[in-house]
DNA sequence: ACCTGAACACCGTTCAAGT
DNA sequence: ACCTGAACACCGTTCAAGT
């Protein structure tokens, strides 16, 4: 007796594969997906993940090369200030919708193409715009370090940033010897409560510290 | 034939098992060590160590409230701004040495007792400096974010932080279609090749900027 | 009170083999 | 060219049992 056979996918490829891996991580809102897991999804045993990427780690460098691939470039035509402003918003954004990226972060060590891309028009804007090559490093440091600290501890609601005070108003509030620490509890008090934006309005006051700080220094570093 | 009893170790503790997780992940420079391995290095099996941690995510949580216990608080009787600057490089020296802290953060959930301490005195210095309750919120969310960013940049090497660019210049030079990304080649050329404190330099202008900026706009906030 | 053996349901990855 | 079976060396965690 003849077994018929499966009904044959198309092949996966690569994109394919790198598409349903960052889905999979989307979804689940924490981690990434395991390799058995990911190729379940695909219809396909997971060895054959291997086929496309020689290993997990170069496939989470295409992810994070993926998310840095919807952050918007300084746009053109506006002030310098402006136009930081929307790639830094945009780049808080593509970290927030997959929210697996930050965690990443600190163990790639392979950048991507749309990463160096990205960067170059970010390093590329300021140095039109009267920044020295010493001042654009320092801005674009400043600017990256704020926006991916802000982002990291936004992710980790319940604590950890001022503006995310209100998610755990409450159960904080119960176990926190009041008087032991005073500061908090009135700050958890006074703050509590607010509506989600506020992690939006919270970024754009450090966001607008620092862009005033890089307007009053530009002329200062050599 | 009776046989001879192991020689009895002391038992178990909780401060013991946290002490050799935060040595062993220390060691590791990245990543921290799996229940087994953490075991085995106790003497001991790997479900011993349920005994005194419920699981291992609450193990994660003593070992992220260890790394703030190390965090100098705001010193008494200078500056506020020297004493958030010695706070923020203090705080950068402790995710330094416990490089596998930083990726932890966005995932811990349950602040323990020196976070919460650690919080209430930076909030408790920026109050009696004039801060307002937004004001205050203000200052330590875009200090923090800058802290936690640069050093996740910084952690990750190869690239990701201009001030980071030594580390890579040769290997990205050479694959790098140099007219592609232009700026970004001629950064790595013009600043690759620094000593390694170049961070501890880069990392002091962000945050100078930052604290010029809370000086200025101290008294704005409501 | 403190620890363990055995088991369960997972991981990433290799290698030789199948179509 | 593309995929798989079987295997290896791992995970975290449970449960009932041992001393």
């Amino acid at each position: 007796m003849v077994q018929e056979r499966p009904p044959r996918r198309e092949p996966l490829t690569r994109t394919t594969v790198l598409h349903a891996a960052v889905a999979m991580a989307d979804e689940a809102g924490t981690g990434v997906p395991s390799m058995r897991n990911l190729a379940d999804r695909l219809g396909v045993k997971a060895m054959a993940l291997y086929h496309h990427f020689r290993n997990k780690d170069v496939l989470l460098d295409h992810m994070i090369d993926l998310v840095f691939s919807e952050v918007e470039l300084p746009p053109e035509g506006v002030d310098w200030q402006v136009a930081m402003r929307r790639r830094a918003v945009s780049m808080r954004g593509a970290l927030i919708r997959h929210p697996w990226a930050i965690g990443l972060m600190d163990s790639r060590t392979n950048p991507g193409h749309a990463t160096l891309r990205h960067h170059d028009a970010v390093i590329g804007r300021l140095r039109s715009e009267g920044f020295s090559i010493a001042g654009a490093a320092h801005a674009f440091s400043v600017l990256d370090s704020y926006i991916y600290g802000f982002t990291l501890q936004e992710l980790s609601l319940p604590f950890e940033s001022p503006a995310g005070l209100e998610g755990v108003a409450g159960s904080i509030l119960e176990e926190l010897p009041g008087d032991e620490f005073p500061h908090l509890a009135e700050m958890i008090v006074e703050r509590g409560g607010r509506p989600g934006y506020a992690y939006t309005e919270e970024f754009d006051v450090g966001l607008d510290l620092i862009l005033d700080g890089l307007r009053r220094q530009r002329e200062s570093w050599p």
